[in-house]
RNA sequence: UGGGAGAUCGUCUAAUGGUAGGACAACAGACUCUGACUCUGUUUAUCUAGGUUCGAAUCCUAGUCUCCCAGCCA
């Protein structure tokens, strides 16, 4: 019986069957086939990190973490010009944000030697070559998704005019676009990406990592190939729509052969890297997709560019910042992701699942805060002009170790102009003229006069409160059927409150059937700044701190603009509310 | 009429020839100083048609539907 290496024990003691990329590991891991799991996220840095990216994050990453590996951050630099350092680290702190750590930080321009190297080595075994044709002539030369390609006029150049030429590209020599360097596959192939597909191009610009050090650059299919091999990845995980570039990313990996020629990266070596090449395996599954929400890149960067919304950091945007500037935890968007599963299936997600596992964290972890939204004024008549007292509340209500704090009471409170009605619906448990009902933490109050203005509009209601119902004495056990919260109005702390709804109307933004817009769907709504009070222990919060306000939803103080003489609370979601649902609201 | 992939409760996802299970949602009830949380219960599924088999979501045959691919993007 032979040892067990930390890898195969995390194998054996996790349950058998979770998902099938998780069981292709694990198979692995038995068999002898790996000793370590290596797994790589590779972002191209033209974007921000987005909702979809949380699924490739929690997946790449979680697996080398539950199997004792390592995962590596690779920035996927082989387009100038469409990338940006901006972006570089916005993508790093987002994936720390959601509680990842990489093994190494690497670029695939770390590796742009090694490629051109293997290109060479492919040129010479007769496995690429020099094109002259244009773009367009290309395109031409394809053929169709039923009809096969042609073969390039220039798909026979020898081994010797195909180096010198390549070489040429390499030193500068050739204008954009006039040449590139193709893989010699099979122009019939039925998959269009074996139809000798382009493996560089020129492209004169300057490359955020190298500068101007190379006029050529590699596309992503060897790049991709040859930068996981680099890396010793054991598990190249990525999703759908590249299934059909798996032969070509092991054309490229066992045409190149990296472990078989050493000479090929010696320059990382040169460099310092830590390089043991080895044969990786793509394994695809479905990406994430969840209603109500863009995840298109390019639609994201119009909405900021545009001003639809108010940044990349937009509370309403699905981005991976965004989502935290609204207040959604990691622990939340891990669940989600961990909820939602994996499989190779096309899938939509209800984006109230997402709420859902959201809720879930925040009830466990958001001490408790009362906070006015919508203010009617309450006076307690049969309390003193002038009166004040200091409540002690729970911080949770199911876990003490949240403790207490002191909230101030007067004969004055602002409460939610919703909880009262003067001709209430049938089935509403809240405040009504001649009614009883419970404040938070005081006891039961009875209304006994409303006041309105000359218009006839309810300016305040004067209740009285039964002295033997207060917290604490035994009347407080009596029941009545609704508890009301509430804020004292002269201790009350003024604040700005953003109420945020779906960014989008329809459930499928960028489904564009019926011909319109996506733009057109946007939510006029989803943002609304209202003027609220707030208890003073929910004034002095850090930014960031999150709280249930109670009886309304979950909050977060702004990362950006709360202060604490000037409070601004962010809406996370609200609470789950069957009765709005009964109401019909 | 090319190549690749996928079809299981409303939504995700298991079952790898042997009881179609779980989660979420929904609904009903209990509890409740948050109409929250929690707890209990209920409803609902194997794309179709044949075949093999004692036994099929699973294997075979034929079909249907959905998604991806014709960048010198990733």
């Amino acid at each position: 019986m032979s040892i067990q290496t930390p890898a195969q024990t995390a194998a054996a003691s996790t349950p058998a069957h979770q998902d099938f990329i998780r069981q292709i590991v694990r198979d692995d891991l038995a068999s002898g086939r790996h000793h370590a799991i290596h797994t790589r996220f590779p972002p191209e840095p033209n974007g921000y990190l987005h909702i979809g990216h949380a699924k490739a994050i929690c997946l790449s990453f979680g697996i080398a973490r539950e199997f004792g590996g390592w995962c590596n951050l690779r920035l996927d630099d082989t387009n100038p010009g469409r990338e940006n350092p901006e972006f570089v680290a916005g993508i790093k702190e987002d994936v720390h944000w959601l509680g990842f750590d990489w093994h190494e930080l690497r670029h695939a321009s770390d590796y742009f030697e090694v490629f051109y190297r293997a290109a060479l080595k492919l040129i010479g075994d007769g496995l690429a070559y020099v094109d002259d044709l244009s773009a367009e002539e290309m395109r031409a030369y394809r053929g169709t998704l039923t009809e096969p390609g042609r073969d390039s006029p220039w798909r026979e150049r020898p081994v010797a005019e195909n180096l010198d030429l390549f070489r040429r590209m390499r030193a500068g020599e050739f204008p954009d676009g006039s040449k590139t360097l193709r893989a010699k596959i099979d122009m019939a192939a039925g998959n269009i990406n074996l139809r000798d597909p382009a493996l560089y191009r020129i492209r004169k610009v300057t490359h955020q990592n190298t500068g101007d050090a190379w006029p050529i650059y590699p596309m992503y299919d060897i790049a991709h190939a040859l930068s996981d091999a680099m890396e010793g990845i054991t598990h190249s995980l990525c999703t759908l729509e590249f299934e059909d570039h798996r032969p070509l990313y092991d054309w490229c990996v066992d045409h190149v052969d990296l472990p078989g020629h050493p000479e090929l990266w010696q320059s990382v070596v040169d460099a310092g890297l830590e390089a043991r090449p080895a044969k990786p395996r793509q394994i695809e599954f479905s990406r994430l997709n969840l209603s109500y929400c863009i995840t298109s890149k390019r639609k994201l960067a119009q909405l900021v560019a545009e001003h639809h919304v108010d940044g990349w950091d937009d509370p309403r945007m699905n981005t991976l910042r965004g989502l935290r500037r609204r207040g959604f935890t990691p622990a939340g968007l891990r669940l989600f992701v961990e909820r939602v599963g994996v499989s190779k299936q096309n899938s939509v997600i209800d984006y109230s699942v997402l709420e859902g596992c959201i809720r879930e964290d925040l009830d466990a972890t958001a001490p408790r805060r009362m906070a006015v939204l919508d203010p009617l004024r309450l006076v307690i008549i049969n309390l003193p002009e002038g009166h004040s007292e200091t409540l002690r509340f729970a911080n949770h209500p199911k876990d003490e170790s949240f403790g207490t704090r002191e909230v101030p009471f007067s004969r004055e409170l602002w409460i939610e102009r919703e909880d009262f009605a003067e001709v209430p619906p049938k089935g509403f448990h809240r405040l009504r003229p001649g009614g009883e009902v419970r404040l938070r933490g005081v006891g039961i109050v009875r209304c006994d006069e409303v006041v309105k203005d000359a218009d006839g509009g309810v300016v305040a209601l004067h209740c009285t409160l039964d002295p033997d119902s207060r917290q604490g004495l035994p009347g407080a056990e009596r029941k009545v059927k609704g508890t009301l919260h509430w804020v004292s109005a002269p201790h009350a702390v003024a604040t700005e409150v953003r109420l945020y709804e779906r960014l989008f109307n329809v459930a499928a933004p960028e489904s564009d059937e019926d011909g319109r817009d996506w733009l057109v769907h946007l939510n006029p709504e989803a943002k609304r700044v209202l003027k609220a009070w707030l208890e003073p222990a929910a004034a002095d919060a850090a930014p960031e701190q999150r709280y249930q306000f109670e009886r309304l939803g979950y909050f977060v103080a702004d990362r950006v603009d709360h202060r604490a003489q000037a409070p601004v609370f962010n809406r996370i979601v609200t609470l789950r509310d069957t009765w709005a649902r009964q109401a019909g609201h």
